[in-house]
DNA sequence: GCTTGACATGCAGCATGCTACATGCCACCT
DNA sequence: AGGTGGCATGTAGCATGCTGCATGTCAAGC
């Protein structure tokens, strides 16, 4: 018996009044559905960390058959948000302080050389598409429009990461990103607001336009760092502690 | 019809004569088994890159049902070695020298740093198991036994990044070797022996004892960059042109 | 000959039946 | 009462049937 008899997850478009096979027709694959649907649900803490659930009773929940939603969970347990456990279910992992200092501690390892190779590549095009990413940012900031601002926060990192001419590189930042959000860690209106976000990509660009890469290094730096100093201090908070002196000391090595 | 009605992939395990269900007995699970097989043929060339195949027609070949051939080629998809098409089939991707050197750059960027950690947290354990390790390389070398030479040269690296504290990092490398080998890309016997791959290694392992971290981090960088540097030369021979610069820059980008 | 449209072919994605297995529970024995 | 074995329950993993879609092909019309 599930946990609850009926507890509605962020809903896949209901099928199943006929056979219904539509894998590109206006929305995704189901499975996708379902991922993104379980992603909403953890975050939401409709799927709480630490208990088992079963294939049988999400499909039957959102109302589509076990495969997708098989698939599905085989994909998260691959992204490490969740683990199968044999003949018994799935179990949601409880995120620790631990997992963001990791995706932050990657993430300037991998942002910080990328922003200094941009940098010596840039164009004036490059420039000027990320003076209009962050004036998007500040608009956005503005209208107080969180969803609309995190696009093109990460629009401003692509670009410069895909100046640095490594696809895949691009492609780990992209889910390093993910992997924050599915952290259910945000810094806006906690640690601080839309606008102060946007301004600390100011020299960043500053930075790029002077042709600096030494400090166009040096400003990416500051800004994922601190931004994953308030995330973790933010976590820590709520869970009571004080955050792990390792953890902090990741953020700052080289 | 299939490009060859009867070839017959690296095969696995026939089953079929029963029902057949061993998720954990012994062997991996049938998915796991076919991602394996299907690695393998495409190194040993019996799948061709730019060629169309199907689901239907592999599961036949491996004598298995659709449903683990589907998800194993979802999921070397979602790695990159293939790309679904639409109502055709999938394509196995055609690997290119640009790729390797994304590959080595990103191991660069972060296995260097790993060194550089794993150096300075250095206990004498670590040393010791480091040394070992590399003993067990130079053995296995003296016997020209590749495959045993190669779990030391992994582990060698895992010990140095585990002990860097990231273990995500621990994982992202992982792959980042998988794919240099599904690249179909060994320099040895080629560009050099086993037992030069191993003497490559012995600079990291003084400067490791020395506990001398800036040494380990810059022994790390001369041992990765070179190998991908002779990597990427060869993989261009072999295509018949000079390596681009471009990604010879990204071996030696900081 | 060239264009165009109906049909055949083959595909991925989804639904669902089935088996072996792990675990918890309860009755039965000691 | 406490320990133990058998059984009910629920699960993942695999097999397989089915549908709608994309493309290639071939024939009929221009």
């Amino acid at each position: 018996m599930p946990t609850s008899p009926f507890c509605t997850l962020p809903a896949v478009t209901p099928n199943r009044k006929v056979f219904t096979v539509r894998p590109v027709d206006g929305t995704s694959s189901l499975t996708q559905q379902v991922i993104d649907s379980v992603r909403e649900a953890i975050l939401s803490g409709e799927l709480r960390p630490g208990e088992l659930y079963s294939v049988y009773q999400l499909a039957a929940q959102l109302n589509v058959s076990r495969t997708p939603v098989r698939e599905a969970m085989l994909r998260l347990a691959e992204a490490g948000m969740v683990r199968f456990e044999r003949s018994r279910g799935f179990r949601v992992l409880r995120r620790d302080p631990r997992e963001i200092a990791e995706v932050f501690h990657l993430r300037l390892l991998l942002e910080v050389p990328a922003a200094r190779l941009a940098a010596r590549r840039a164009g004036p095009e490059l420039v000027e598409s990320a003076r209009a990413e962050l004036e998007a940012m500040r608009a956005a900031a503005k209208d107080h429009d969180e969803p609309r601002f995190m696009r093109h926060d990460r629009a401003f990192h692509r670009l410069l990461l895909t100046a640095g001419a490594n696809r895949k590189l691009v492609g780990m930042v992209d889910n390093l990103r993910d992997a924050t959000i599915t952290l259910g860690a945000s810094t806006v209106d906690r640690s601080r607001s839309l606008a102060d976000i946007a301004e600390e990509h100011e020299p960043i660009l500053a930075a790029l336009e002077a042709r600096d890469p030494e400090a166009v290094a040096g400003a990416m730096r500051a800004h994922v760092s601190h931004t994953g100093e308030l995330l973790l201090a933010q976590v820590a908070t709520e869970a009571g502690v004080a955050a792990d002196p390792a953890d902090i000391d990741l953020l700052h090595a080289t």
